[in-house]
RNA sequence: GCGCCCGUAGCUCAGUUGGAUAGAGCGUUGGCCUCCGGAGCCAAAGGCCGUGCGUUCAAAUCGCACCGGGCGCACCA
């Protein structure tokens, strides 16, 4: 990593500043490498005389060139300059970008990418839908948002695990057991009024239906038999759901049902922790936790006056259970609707364990459809689905998952259903698909002239030890300024995974696969003097590695020919 | 009333830990293949970063107030 070594060299050059006295004292700051926006100031540049200035009273570009005096960088860059009030830049030597492409060949796209969770055992809980109705779009979104957070913390160095947890205890599981019910008397024939409370979609009926034909024998006591419908229609949704998210390519580790939590007296465990510890206390005739102890937030009850225990009881009982399976992170995704609900929760787990920080919520903003530059199909009427089954049938897979990656994941989502299926350059899915297939094309014509471009790498990692390297034959301004992008791509994957922003790989991937196209149009790869081809087919080599290991994370395919 | 999110080009949105001259796609206008896939490329036009005040060497980014949009504020789940 070409920005860890600038780190070191301005930690250097302070250091020598130290010793030959021209700084008073030791600097210990760890200093701010970044990359600036494109243009002159080189490939990074550094804030650090900014931040020197107040301590050493002294004009920050004074700084600036003192400490580039004292530097050491003629290994790396060939010119460090001062600029603006009181920036360093640097600017890498054209063969250290050239080396790192062959460095990363050399280790693997996986050998490349950073290694900050170092084994941090990472929960990411998310769907989590109650299995009381199929999964809408914006299951889909987070389904979605979810699954690349999990392979962008994987391929970081954490051991992350992937769970769906499942409401099977509450109330709504019991309406959707006496809705089936009641759609199973109105097809016997019996005229029933169908409460408005009651699940409304069509695939009530279609279970109720399922009952009737495969003749499943119903208990004759009207409370066994809504018991009996609720784990038949539970578990039948909740097969459902699977089968989407399946087919959407989303996979869990775990799905943890809350009924387990009280089978397993986790929730009165906890129950009782939080008041022998003074959390607690009772109140017209209910027992509350005293939120207001840790958060602002009002105090919120655990077991109501009818002795019944809330959601919320349970919901901490299941994080602190998740902490007790040795996760030190703990990712959520939650509806942005449930925002409110963040506080009660970090204030438990601050309860319990001191540990309101280990936990993480993502808020997944709505989606909205649209059709024909319409909003379409969100209609608030109960029972209306715009389910993710839907989305999935008319734009497929890929479209999908790039598209719910498309915005940071607490902003509104316009899913614009004509745009996901055009395959033209407007979609952006397909301009990076279509860059790979591209450069696979290349490949292709290249095997028609006798060059077999993965014996071509393995002749230029032995040529590169022998001192004659290919790659010096890349020159232009778009062949290093291409190397810098692949380059770039540990910084994404790193701000990924630090900020649980997936969206930055998908921007990330339309911005290289730009510079692929024009680099294309203006460069011929092949039929050149061999050398330069060959060096112009490594550079796309590496290039296709990253590019398909980014469309791998996002859960999109990279075909070969489209 | 209280709380959370959002406000950036005509539209949809990026904008790194506060950094230098604000970025892309679409749309508009005008160009580019005898040539590796035109599902592509190049260029132009387009901005009070909602408004005001503050913090800072430096603010689209942080703080406060206001305006506008969305969403929450149950002994619901």
């Amino acid at each position: 990593m070409i920005k860890k070594r600038i780190v070191e060299i301005i930690k250097e050059a302070c250091d020598n500043c130290k010793e030959k006295g021209v700084f008073p004292y030791e600097i210990n700051i760890d200093p701010i490498v970044e990359i600036p926006r494109e243009g002159e100031f080189g490939d990074y540049s550094t804030n650090i005389a900014f931040l020197l200035a107040p301590k050493l009273r002294k004009n920050p570009q004074e700084i600036a060139k003192t400490v580039i005096q004292n530097m050491n960088y003629n290994d790396t860059c060939e010119k460090v300059e001062p600029a603006g009030k009181g920036f360093i830049n640097f600017y890498v030597k054209d063969e250290i970008w050239k080396q790192t492409l062959m460095d990363i060949y050399e280790s693997g796209i996986d050998g490349f990418l950073p290694d900050a969770g170092n084994g941090k055992k990472v929960l990411i809980e998310f769907v989590s839908a109650n299995p009381t109705g199929p999964l809408h779009i914006g299951h889909g979104r987070g389904a979605a948002v979810g699954d690349v957070l999990a392979n962008i913390l994987k391929n970081t160095g954490y051991n992350v695990t992937k769970e769906y947890y499942i409401n099977d205890a509450g109330k709504q599981i019991a309406t959707l057991g006496a809705s089936t019910y009641a759609r199973w008397r109105e097809l016997k024939g019996e005229d029933i009024e169908y409460p408005q409370h009651f699940y409304q979609g069509d695939y009530v009926k279609e279970l109720a239906a399922e009952l009737i034909e495969h003749n499943v024998p119903i208990p004759a006591n009207q409370d066994e038999a809504i018991k009996f419908m609720a784990g038949y229609s539970g578990s039948k949704v909740m097969k459902g759901i699977q089968e989407d998210l399946e087919e959407f390519g989303v996979f869990f580790d775990n799905y943890y049902k809350e009924s387990t939590l009280y089978e397993n007296g986790i929730v009165d465990d906890t129950l009782e922790l939080l008041r022998q510890r003074g959390f607690s206390y009772e109140k017209d005739d209910a027992l509350w936790f005293k939120t207001s102890l840790f958060e602002k937030d009002e105090d919120r009850v655990l077991i109501k006056s009818d002795g019944e225990k809330t959601y919320f009881a349970s919901d901490i009982a299941y994080h602190r259970e998740k902490l007790e399976r040795g996760f030190k992170l703990l990712v959520d995704l939650w509806g942005s609707d449930h925002h409110g609900y963040i506080p009660r929760l970090k204030a438990s787990l601050e309860a319990l364990a001191e540990q309101k920080d280990s936990l993480k919520v993502i808020l997944i903003q709505f989606v909205t459809l649209l059709k024909d530059g319409k909003p379409f199909g969100m209609s608030t009427r109960a029972g209306q689905f715009t389910t993710l089954k839907e989305v999935l049938s008319e734009v497929g897979r890929d479209a999908a998952r790039f598209f719910f990656l498309m915005r940071k994941s607490d902003a509104h989502l316009e899913f614009d259903l004509d745009l996901a299926k055009k395959t033209s350059n407007e979609n952006p899915v397909f301009y990076v698909q279509y860059a790979n297939a591209r450069i696979q094309s290349i490949f292709r014509n290249a095997e028609e002239d006798g060059i077999d471009v993965d014996t071509l790498m393995a002749e230029s990692r032995r040529q590169k030890a022998e001192g004659s390297i290919n790659i010096d034959l890349l020159t232009s301004k778009d062949e290093i300024d291409l190397i810098k992008a692949i380059h770039h791509f540990y910084d994404v994957i790193e701000g990924c995974a630090r900020n649980l922003e997936p969206h930055r790989l998908t921007f990330y991937l339309i911005d290289l696969v730009g510079k692929f196209h024009s680099y294309y149009n203006k460069t011929r790869v092949l039929k050149n003097e061999v050398n330069l081809t060959t060096a112009r087919l490594l550079l796309l080599f590496m290039l296709q590695k990253v590019i398909k290991k980014g469309l791998d994370i996002l859960g999109v395919s990279a075909p070969d020919k489209m």
